[in-house]
DNA sequence: GTGGTCTAGACCACG
DNA sequence: GTGGTCTAGACCACG
């Protein structure tokens, strides 16, 4: 799987790991057990800081989407927990979204037919 | 309309600010030509800088939401932009919050009502 | 001749009407020797305060552009300073827009024909 | 590239700073991608607090002109939008300039031959 | 070291 | 009274 970094983005680096690994376990490109490229690894890939990868894989750790042992390296999790709902921090930006979406004349089928491909891939 | 702001969160304070107002635009609570407060009774009604809320303000103008005059104070806007589509930001907010959504094992139906009850607030 | 104020302009509204006389005069809808109205007149048709017309006025005279007298109110002047020069604010004025021009990919042709059309005018 | 700043303008100073990168931008003298001093740099170098220069900054970044990043400070855009057409803010200022202009007495070919080295600058 | 946020406090032009 | 500007100074997350 590949990462791609915008240094330029509000986001913090830390975060685009974090964020594009979850997508990557969300859609299926990253399987269950499967293997993640070692911190220096994945560090020198991308052309930053280790401390910065390290930070990534702690959040995904403490999230319970990764497992990390001194031998196997990280591992994305077998049976990630399904809470079945959204974070209360996830409501409150997708309320927010919604309410950009309407304020700009964004119609509901529209924005219907965007969250179904997003679900979709 | 009431603005609480949540001092621990690590969305900025001008950032809350700027949102629920954006929000109460989009619900109707704000209605177009609606009289805002002033930068200062604001400010000491939350308790904060009046820079903070000086920023909110001049963020919100240039994004086309609100007018300020120096009699006055600041007004919602009576014809806000229709782009009709999101922001490339928002969009890729959305698609990491949907991504969360299916990881978390939220059904799709359960999304989906949730969008609705959010456009209809 | 009509004034229009945007009490929402970033250009504070003596401005405007200092401006808005500028262009009249230089249009040749206000010709040489013309009565304006009063500073009392013009502030009940806009509607603000006889303060904010009179200041107007004031920068207008001191500009050499209107002479007023306790008799007759004001008038355009008939002689207005050729000078066949810009002033050293308006150039610079001029060489920002220029840049911001070029800067967003305007073609010089098109700019020469906008300048043409407010020559024109 | 200089930055100099004129403390008795009625031109606030962080839009002088903001306009001069500009049309170091639009000049060419800031090449696309340049590396542009920090805000503490900047802030010492001339004189001001580091807010103002903060605020210059986050301006340019609104517009699309830098981009900023936490490690390296801030950078002049690689692609800056083409819009192909001038503000209505810079052309209501350039219908005024083209007035005054006029009345002044400055002569047609004079004012394209200025346009003609504000463009070539 | 970098930009980003926030405060307390001051002063300003505008109206 | 209103928003806008600026300062000195502090603290923060990120890397």
């Amino acid at each position: 799987m590949v990462i791609s970094i915008n240094e330029y983005s509000d986001v913090p680096i830390y975060l685009q790991i974090r964020n594009q690994i979850v997508m990557g376990i969300s859609s299926g490109e990253l399987s269950a057990g499967e293997q993640l490229p070692t911190v220096r690894a994945l560090s020198m890939e991308i052309g930053i800081n280790t401390m910065t990868v390290s930070k990534a894989y702690q959040i995904l750790k403490s999230e319970g989407y990764i497992l990390t042992d001194r031998k196997n390296g990280a591992r994305v999790r077998m049976e990630i927990d399904q809470s079945g709902h959204l974070s209360s921090r996830n409501k409150d930006e997708l309320r927010r979204i919604v309410s950009e979406a309407k304020i700009s004349g964004v119609k509901k089928d529209d924005f219907d037919k965007m969250i179904e491909e997003m679900w979709g891939e």
